[in-house]
DNA sequence: CTCAAAATGATATGATGTAACATTCTTGGG
DNA sequence: CCCAAGAATGTTACATCATATCATTTTGAG
């Protein structure tokens, strides 16, 4: 079985066990950005699934898949770049936390990760200290890859 | 003198030391963002441009005004909203360091501060430990103010 | 003053995202 | 099994954000 493909069953149980539904369309969507591992706007997916699977759905749909994917911890929108990726966690059986991104600015390679906590409540004390209190410690930063760098040197 | 004048007094003599021009309209948008206090969408800023001042400048040339502030550090840009702020520190002397940003999901306030160095450090290490070079610490977080805070209690 | 560079304008178009309503699919109760 | 109700998807139109390209105007050094 192809490693997409035990992901993406992977992902249906999730779904089941709380009784949503991983429709054959949201599992190409999926599917899609599994395959290429990287960032893809909501557009880029429609040709993508045109080119790859044949299947023509409408912009309207993909976004609207999206939602339901980031519902579940499925896929996360990269505010940065206005892309969405499949999350790198999905068949971890431990509680999603809230991600951190990491970007390379060169390759557009993405890793999310997550920080430590002790790291993540460091960063809750600064901004309380600014009066705000941190509702998500969802990161996204612009970063370069080890490679990147090396290439670069 | 108003508020706002002053700090734009402080920002034309800060591009007039290396060479650069906040010119009429630059000055424009500069005194529209100041005055509003909060994040505004290039659009928002033409129609704000021609209901306050009378001017009306197109969309694109408020894109490029837009990007010139940005290089003077007078003006950020918040990826998360596509909005465009007014830096917060104009009138300090200090160099502009690698804002962070506060974004109150509630009443969209905006607050720009500077983490201290050593917070920025931990969460570099953690991005080194993920095998990937942090460039740049400009954080958008999202979190509710001090007031939302206390009125959603 | 003159000319080149910088800034701005005009026009078109691309890219991202949502609103509103129609249609199709799924599923559980009769 | 059948049907009603809700979920999912499709269609169309449009709103919003941003850039490419070329023309024109403004500015300042020589
Ligand atoms: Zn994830
Ligand atoms: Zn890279
Ligand atoms: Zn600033
Ligand atoms: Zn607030």
């Amino acid at each position: 079985m192809k490693n997409v493909e035990r992901i993406v069953n992977h992902a249906e149980n999730h779904c089941k066990a709380h009784g949503a539904r991983l429709t054959n369309k949201r599992k190409i969507i999926l599917s899609g950005l599994l395959e290429v591992g990287k960032a893809m706007s909501a557009y880029d997916l429609v040709d993508y699934c045109k080119d790859q699977f044949g299947e023509s759905i409408p912009a309207m749909s993909v976004y609207r898949i999206l939602d339901f994917l980031q519902e579940e911890n499925l896929v996360h929108k990269l505010s940065l770049a206005n892309k969405y990726i499949a999350c790198a966690h999905i068949t971890c059986d431990h509680a999603h936390g809230v991600p951190q991104f990491l970007i390379c600015g060169n390759c557009q390679r993405v890793e999310e990760i997550t920080i430590n906590k002790s790291t993540i409540n460091t960063l809750r004390r600064n901004v309380e200290d600014a009066g705000f209190h941190l509702v998500s410690p969802q990161l996204e930063m612009n970063c370069l890859c080890h490679d990147c760098v090396e290439h670069a040197a």
